[in-house]
RNA sequence: GGGGACGUAGCUCAGUUUGGUUAGAGCGCUGCCCUGUCACGGCAGAGGUCGCGGGUUCGAGCCCCGUCGUCCCCGCCA
């Protein structure tokens, strides 16, 4: 039989009574999280979302009330009047915050049953992902996933706060907006009233946040939801929420000293310290450095050793040459045995038409000096394990070996990308050995601070910068822009935009940090002169380009003040600060692997009704 | 679109190597007992389309083919 609720008013969170509530006439709502029924004396553990309180009820003091406790269950709702007492000093328990202390209860209403749920939310181990999505409600019982979210709020709120000390006005753009043929994948949402016309939601606010500086209100944000129709990963959703902000007159110094201030405040909420400024890198070096252009500064990077050896070694070892020769290190790894070095094999992309040489002892046989300068070059110490990664000759790939000069090829690009892809494999697998990302666990967790490698922060946050504007497209033979279409190229390198496209960097840049994207923007073209150049290097006719980006073009010309921004991305800092393997750890309803909401079961198929409301006939492929 | 891992009780998993009687364990669940537990304890019990379909075989959880689902990765993500 349940109870109502009736005026009983909720006086106490149960996570939040101490020893100095003693006395105290309670009552207390929540879900029983445990029972443990000792026949006359039945204890319950009342879990709301602030935590556990131990309610006592003893059949002498209230036969009521441990009648009704003999029948809740876990996750039964309950309300619990009483008092808080202080417990004997031999029923104290340690490992609760409110363990000093319990309800003992003058009266116990039985709220609401529970069909008997897949799991509990008191269960330590992790459930399986699919049970855990089916059952969300319950799932986000648990306190790691309420943790979560009450971070998640915070962080937002520290972010709003801070970016609005900072002169910045949060506005709304539209989520019903306009297909535009760049980028990723756009959903598209069927008009009604326009048959066979279609809205697409966006893939980021970008064009109305630049006509939002056209419009005069020189700096704006927004937590914005963002939508890219593309395969996900562990780090990818379809719908993800960006901190989308611009702001007019800037340099790009000034957009990093926006962003490290609310990043600043943002980690602070964890209790993470973030230096600033952040260090910077140019894009070159980032690839050179870490074979990646989001590089996670936790471990060493890699280290150019084609000076270890000649011409003639590298002709036996069928090196290229002409190609990159680099050592990846990861240290305390100690030797490892001829299998567990080809276990590892197939984490090696060799598709990039790269090849390594992780067996140095075979190496320093054939080329003693050669295998001790490449350890000494990298600064192994003992038990480092050491690999080097260089071109093969052999392996033909569909990449390009032209060396425009100042920049590096796409083939060295390849070279340097498989050694840092087999560097970040490499150091996931052996993190217990190296440690060196047990800093960062023990930040998110707020234990002790563990030693990590020397000078090792928790989380290191880096500026990649001087992207290039360009990228050639071998099939198509020709300049591809790197980026969306209206980022800056350097006001030094545009007398080159179509006389030497190859050397023209963008006014860009990507904020990384532990191996992830945080977010990336740019300085963008503010001028019709310029927008045309870029246009007319791309190959894009003045035609074509009002076709695609009509409105935004013409909203250019109605004094358009220099203008630039950035987007982070909440939920991948969220993730970072949550010590989270994913994003669905972080996002309240996420979307599996294959976008599918499991508890909500979208997407369906519709009625017919609906669509021939929007015009629409489904043609499935057979 | 491609590659890989996984799928056995409500949950976590063992059993699959080498096919062979009635498929097991822990937790949870149900009933009874228990006044100081907090992962309470004790006794008894229920619970299985071994993801699904097909094949091989005297016989399939185990072998083969297909398929579905979850996860990870490549492609993709201006």
């Amino acid at each position: 039989m349940l109870d109502f609720l009736g005026n009983l008013e909720r006086t106490d969170l149960c996570g939040e009574l101490r020893a100095a509530d003693a006395g105290k006439q309670v009552v207390v709502m929540g879900w029983v999280n445990r029972r443990r029924d000792h026949g006359n004396l039945i204890f319950l553990d009342l879990r709301d979302r602030s935590g556990l309180a131990q309610i006592v009820l003893d059949k002498e003091l209230t036969p009521e009330g441990h009648l009704k406790g003999e029948q809740v269950r876990p996750e039964y709702v309950v309300a619990a009047v009483g008092k808080v007492r202080l417990r004997g000093a031999d029923a104290i328990n340690p490992k609760m915050p409110t363990g000093e202390i319990e309800i003992e209860a003058t009266e116990l209403l039985v709220l609401n049953d529970t069909r008997l749920a897949p799991f509990s939310p008191s269960d330590e181990a992790i459930q399986n992902e699919e049970t855990r999505l089916k059952y969300r409600y319950v799932d986000l019982r648990r306190p790691e996933m309420q943790r979560n979210f009450r971070l998640r709020h915070d962080i937002t709120l520290a972010i709003r706060e801070s970016l609005s000390k900072q002169g910045f006005l949060e506005i709304e753009t539209p989520i019903l907006t306009k297909s535009t043929p760049e980028g990723a994948r756009d959903f598209l949402v069927p008009s009604r009233v326009h048959p066979g016309e279609f809205y697409a939601l966006p893939q980021s606010p970008q064009i109305f946040k630049q006509i939002l500086m056209i419009s005069g209100f020189d700096r704006y944000f927004q937590i914005a939801r963002c939508f890219r129709d593309e395969d996900q990963r562990a780090d990818r959703q379809l719908e993800f929420t960006q901190v989308d902000l611009e702001m007019s007159f800037p340099r790009r110094e000034s957009v990093f000293e926006v962003v490290e201030l609310f990043c600043k405040a943002a980690f602070a909420v964890a209790g993470v310290a973030l230096q600033t400024p952040f260090p910077r890198i140019t894009y070159d070096e980032a690839m050179k450095q870490y074979g990646t252009d989001k590089p996670d500064l936790r471990l060493p990077g890699l280290t150019d050793v084609r000076s270890a050896f000649t011409d003639a070694d590298l002709g036996t070892l069928q090196i290229d040459p002409a190609l990159p020769v680099v050592a990846l290190r990861i240290p305390k790894v100690g030797e490892l045995s001829r299998k567990e070095r080809e276990e590892n094999h197939p984490t090696f992309d060799s598709k990039k038409g790269a090849k390594f040489i992780d067996d140095f002892k075979r190496l320093a046989k054939g080329f003693p000096e050669a295998a001790a300068k490449v350890r000494e070059l990298a600064g192994a110490a003992e038990g480092d394990f050491v690999i080097i990664v260089a071109g093969d000759p052999a392996h033909h790939i569909k990449a390009s070996d032209t060396k425009f000069p100042g920049r590096l090829s796409e083939r060295e690009i390849n070279v340097y990308a498989a050694a840092g892809n087999f560097r970040s494999e490499l150091a996931k697998k052996y993190a217990e050995k190296h440690g060196a990302f047990a800093i960062t666990e023990a930040a998110v967790n707020k234990t002790e601070p563990l030693a990590g490698a020397a000078g090792v922060m928790p989380f290191n946050p880096i500026w990649i910068v001087d992207f290039p504007m360009f990228e050639y497209d071998l099939a198509d033979a020709k300049w591809v822009p790197a980026h969306h279409p209206f980022t800056s190229p350097y006001e030094a390198d545009m007398a080159n935009l179509l006389t030497d496209p190859a050397s023209v960097r963008a006014n860009c840049y990507d904020l990384a940090m532990n191996g992830l994207e945080l977010g990336s923007g740019s300085i963008r073209i503010h001028r019709k002169d310029v927008q045309q150049q870029i246009f007319q290097s791309l190959g894009i006719s003045d035609e074509e380009a009002h076709q695609r980006f009509g409105f935004f073009l013409d909203a250019l010309e109605y004094g358009t003040p220099p203008h630039g921004g950035i987007a982070l991305g909440l939920d991948r800092i969220v993730m970072l600060l949550a010590g989270a393997p994913s994003l669905r750890e972080v996002i309240a309803f996420p979307k599996t692997a294959k976008a599918i909401d499991l508890m909500a079961d979208a997407p369906t198929t519709v009625s017919e009704h609906q669509l021939k409301e929007l015009h629409i006939r489904v043609a499935l492929k057979s």
